[in-house]
DNA sequence: CAGTGGTCTAGACCACGAC
DNA sequence: TCGTGGTCTAGACCACTGT
């Protein structure tokens, strides 16, 4: 009898649906195209419209789609690569910087980042909030974290709150010798605030880098920042060299 | 009257049991600790099912629950914080390498390394697969594509097929002189056949590092590693130092 | 076998965007 | 106001794990 493996292991029916949206998507639809609604495509199918959002969800977090409410689901395009590891061994807010200071204030940073730091769990840091933008959209925001011993002649700075004087905190930075950073990249949902800034919705997955920033012996900064996952390649160049445009997973047609 | 913005945006249920749920985590859950089934969750918050999972999808996703089916919901260890940015400028498979080498086949590769690769879209390349295991446990797949032009001499290569004949064809790519290397980073979902090596379910959320290895002025081989994103912090280490143990994004209690 | 998480259904209502 | 995606319900059955 055959022994060929068949159909022994039934494929669920959204993993089916997105292998079968995923040509289509490949074959007849172009880029920022607007797909039929969700009960239209469900009947179409025949599924349950549950079903068929578990599949549009993959298929969103995979960067295929873009869905908005009110508005429609869209084919999207490919990912923006977006530099993260070049212009090494330099303090955020220096020259080439592809951030924009928003605000700073006087905090306690969360737990995780007060260890990092090396300082108190109750002791306040400023906290300089930043965006990034690509082709005018909203790609990342950032917290940096900046113990007090770390810029100490602040208090001369008598700029008003918002970005003026955070641009003013930043600019302190840069006249401490910078040794050395390292980064960590992992999976994480966006926040509130977060999700406010990257126009998309609480809970929706990010790319969270933390950079510790090392001088003086010491940690003497520490960021997180949150890329938006469906839209965002994160790319580390360290020779020169051109940017893969395709998604390197998806099969060959 | 009062124009203080009281609940006039309600927040999601499941938004709500996530943070619950997280606060519960910290407090009274250690690592490894078994979750009421997920019926009796459901019933002691007074929400359907449905609503539960797609807060325990959430935490899962941010690393703080492990879900197996016909076993049970258990709290999850801190990420493991895995070296990808360490052994710069070194080919895979060289000393020191974290990598478990599993065999060797000759495909056409996707289009998309195809295209990075600079060959045909149909000429074949060698794709060795290895794993990657840290702590006993597999954190990461990966597929990397190696045109014949990069290790000419394996024609006398006699091992059989399997790791020794992987093995094989990495030894002979030391001996080309690598020129430097870029890596990208982007979330993806799991294949089937990375799904397996991994022990996930198919369309588990996972990290995609993309690797071009350059050598004699073109791209000499590819690399596309998936890890495990409920499971893994990838550092990039530029300067020598102690891990983060800790989630970042973490509120303090 | 019993118990778990995974899949699926057929509805309902809500929040948001565009018109 | 209308159409969209987002949330939620109360069930059902299936696939897997351990005993």
């Amino acid at each position: 009898m055959g022994t060929t493996q068949l159909e022994s292991v039934p494929e669920p029916k959204y993993w089916h649906l997105k292998t079968v949206l995923t040509e289509a998507l490949d074959s007849e639809f172009s880029v920022g195209e607007i797909l039929p609604n969700e009960r239209d495509l469900a009947a179409r199918f025949g599924v349950a419209r549950a079903t068929l959002r578990q599949a549009l969800e993959q298929l969103e977090l995979e960067g295929r789609l873009q869905r908005r409410r009110g508005v429609g689901t869209t084919v999207a395009p490919p990912r923006v690569g977006v530099a993260v590891g070049t212009a090494q061994h330099a303090w955020p807010g220096g020259p080439g910087d592809a951030w924009q200071a928003v605000d700073v204030t006087v905090a306690a940073p969360p737990a995780a980042v007060a260890d990092a730091l090396g300082s108190g769990r109750d002791e306040a840091v400023h906290i300089v909030r930043r965006t990034r933008t690509t082709h005018g959209q909203p790609v990342a925001a950032e917290l940096l974290y900046i113990p007090g011993s770390s810029v100490p002649d602040l208090s001369a700075i008598d700029a008003p709150a918002g970005p003026a004087r955070a641009r003013a905190v930043l600019r302190e930075l840069q006249r401490v010798d910078l040794e050395g950073q390292d980064r960590a990249v992992e999976l994480g949902s966006a926040r509130a605030d977060d999700a406010k800034e990257l126009d998309r919705l609480p809970g929706s997955p990010v790319l969270v880098v933390t950079t510790r920033f090392h001088a003086a012996g010491r940690t003497a900064a520490v960021s997180v920042a949150t890329y938006r996952a469906d839209t965002c390649r994160l790319t580390f160049g360290d020779a020169g060299g051109v940017e893969i445009h395709e998604d390197p997973q998806r099969r060959a047609s």
